[in-house]
DNA sequence: CATGAATGAGGATTCATTCAT
DNA sequence: GATGAATGAATCCTCATTCAT
């Protein structure tokens, strides 16, 4: 039978959001497995039991963590791509360009933590792939065909493009959670983009 | 009352690497801290005692997982570069192919397994880092400068255009490991990376 | 702006005797350690602090349970014998009456509670052998010895009598916290017990 | 990561019993919720880990606790019944001595706890009713029935009166297993018995 | 060499108790 | 007084590691 008492802070009702946000954080710099649930505390500033009261498993937390903030940006991509009116390699550059400012969220993370443990949770993987991919494809797809319709980009299979298009900010979004921290191998954000960028939409350039 | 030889166990020296095997598979599957010693002993068909035989912790079989199978594969294309004779394209082309021959090996399963683990194990990913992805980086910088030197290729900057290339492949092998496993939108390996060089070839063409 | 006057909680000093009677529901049905001061607090309808109010510990509360209403009946029953005044086996028919009639109140809720806590709290369980058992003990052997004495009844072992003349009566009650609730099998108390007194005066009857 | 060592004994598989009975008499004397795994391993000379090995769960412990023993003595009991030939209430003797010999037996431990747990735990309190109460109410309601069929004992409602016969063996029971163990109160349970028997025996006397 | 029973540190989860509001 | 969010000691359970056979 304890007995002992405590500080405490109070800080209003983001304490979920500040926990999730923290195990964000561990999840992806350790995995979901190596990640003690104390340590997630500490780092929210709370104390263990306190990330109890608002989730009552680890699994409900990392679930709660990948539905933060993933889709409200998908959303805003989507909405973006469909009102837009000019010439599609302009549309194409404008996604780099939002995809280049995601780079600096730590939304980044979860991409990694999802890659990490789909072989954990079936279900996630299951939910992000469709939720989150095929929307993401999807709205490529439509961007692409746009071009080709309009004459504006070269008749590719336009299901195969997608991943030359996407691939390497993926592939930046990863080294910026993984290697990217333990080597001074230069990888420059804007660079590669511009580069790639460039190269793809000259691919891609309608025969003359 | 002699007793019938008993069929004693063939290639005893097998044993480390089918186990390494087993463990590699299960890695990637579930990650490292999620995998059980007694699942890869199970797996490997031998006793959780006998995988102490050989590796003396966990994580020396981790180690041991990675050596396996990478460095190889890159001495083989750093050959097939050096001694290539033809154009650069072709030569890209052919990088790419091997690429596609690497996407039916389980060596795949390797880059997903360091990417999930670098934040537990910062030696490793330093290493992998050094010694896989700056080598592998390396090898197709200089078939690109080859490329721009010989006049087959448009003088892009050589060093961000690395990411164009590979990544695609990359992609593909991580998908091949996560969330392909768990759903079925569509992922053709060859179609992605046959669209995906007519693209990149096209747009690294020299201006006329 | 005066605000209207907010129905505000009765009895408030109902409020401890209303906290114990849930929790020795509570601890009667799933025992001291497994039941949660939440849940006591909820079953009186209080908050988990309100609790604490008035009870500094959860053993605190235990004990105020078990204070409850034990002795009341008791000295009761020991008034009803020492000035009944007829012949002895009405005396028992009349406590076994009696009996019956508190079977049908939550005080019966007890002794299972002792009997399986008394592990836990020698210090209760000693009260309660000592401040109960004994005195119910003496209260019966003086009823059985009144009727030895009066030729009322056979001259028997009355220590040893005693179980045989309460034990059935144990036995409902324990069945009722117990098994009971949980099985279909038919234990009629009025007709047990009337049974039990047939058999039980019969064979106390004197020789003739 | 763990990597100490430690020594270790080495009895034969009566590991799962000596553990069994370990987790028995802790239970009884505690309860189950206030049992401590580790408490059940150190009584029975083994460690923590080790429980784990034969039972996957408390609860499983707890049901294999239950398991043992109680079977075997009712079917005794039966067979003991089934082939009686003589007069009926030298058959109730032998059944009462036969319990008596079961006092000493830790078995009478099983009753104190079902009946402690049947509130957590309705399965095992049904399975109890069903298996065990149910039977040795028949197994008596026979010999009774034999009884007055053959003009022994006096024609009294058969079913009611069980209680007045097993109600103070199982009064001897739970008490030796709680405020026994806590009070000087006398409880001779050979004497009881005795007294009991003679009781009743004289009370079942069929009218000359 | 191979085995798998045994060990015990480590981590998830529960809940009695405290205290700011 | 009443509340319930917060705390952290206590406990169940897992699994890397050891070692007698």
């Amino acid at each position: 039978m304890p007995e002992p008492a405590a500080p405490r802070r109070r800080r209003k009702d983001a304490r979920p959001s500040e926990i999730a946000d923290a195990a964000l954080a561990l999840f992806t710099e350790r995995g979901f497995a190596a990640t003690r649930l104390e340590d997630v505390a500490v780092r929210a500033g709370v104390s263990k039991g306190t990330v109890y009261i608002y989730f009552p498993t680890k699994e409900d937390l990392f679930r709660a963590v990948l539905r933060q903030g993933l889709l409200p940006n998908l959303e805003a991509m989507e909405q973006a791509v469909a009102t837009f009116d000019g010439p599609t390699p302009t549309l194409l550059r404008q996604i780099a360009d939002r995809m280049l400012q995601v780079l600096d969220t730590n939304l980044t993370a979860i991409p990694k933590l999802v890659l990490a443990e789909s072989g954990n949770f079936p279900a996630i993987a299951r939910m992000y792939a469709d939720e989150v991919v095929r929307r993401a494809m999807q709205l490529l797809t439509g961007a692409f065909r746009r071009g080709v319709e309009r004459g504006e980009l070269r008749d590719v299979d336009v299901q195969s493009a997608i991943p030359t298009f996407v691939a390497p900010f993926l592939m930046l979004v990863l080294w910026k959670h993984s290697l990217g921290q333990h080597t001074d191998i230069a990888m420059d954000p804007k660079a590669v983009m511009e580069t790639h960028m460039d190269i793809l939409l000259r691919g891609l350039e309608p025969r003359r």
